[in-house]
DNA sequence: CCATTTCTTGCATAATTGTGCAAAGATGCA
DNA sequence: TGCATCTTTGCACAATTATGCAAGAAATGG
């Protein structure tokens, strides 16, 4: 029961880092491998302030793993179980046509 | 790329739908099955308006379906892949330590 | 040391979300 | 019709989130 309330605080808070467009996109690039902060920030067309809050808040819930080399700072998926996620939502975002 | 954007926001939402944790264990109590909304008031210690936003939030995202019984709403699982993204949620969930 | 690049943090602000009470709707039964 | 039960909606309020600008921090190279 309790095990229950935690388990299920903790599976929101993954949810909630994955409630964002912006930060999906950021997951399924890093599907590709490896990127460098700087990078997203014309891919998504965003100020660098946000797009580092954004990588916090995955790296925060345990999606992505960073390490710095130089002057930049490189950016990777923690979790082989990831990508597998990720296709889970996209088969529920695809099914849904509610009415 | 107009379609990744889309895909983006529709697996945003979904994962929003799943961003909370009261609606998590709702997801949960109805993978043992068919429920009347009046049921999750107690299981859930919440007010009955509460509860039933929280369905609605669920139906909106396309994750849960309801149907009329007399008085009563019975709610379900709208598709039967989500426990197994509730396994692939817990799965990230319980393997994230983030330092 | 200074300049450059990348990254993060401190505000401020607008938008969204979660909650409960009260009231209104919907349905069935006496 | 009137009542009881279950459900939803309107309103208000507190809390959270997303964003950008400006300023600070980290690392490198001259």
């Amino acid at each position: 029961m309790q095990e229950r309330i935690m388990d299920e605080l903790r599976v929101a808070e993954v949810a909630k880092a994955l409630a964002n467009p912006v930060r999906v996109r950021i997951l399924s690039i890093l599907e590709g491998g490896e990127r460098c902060g700087c990078e997203f920030v014309p891919l998504l067309g965003l100020d660098p302030s946000v797009v580092s809050r954004h990588l916090a808040t995955l790296q925060r819930a345990g999606l992505v793993e960073s390490r710095r080399d130089g002057v930049r700072v490189l950016w990777r998926l923690a979790n082989p179980e990831i990508p597998r996620l990720l296709r889970c939502l996209e088969a529920l975002a695809c099914a849904e046509v509610p009415t």
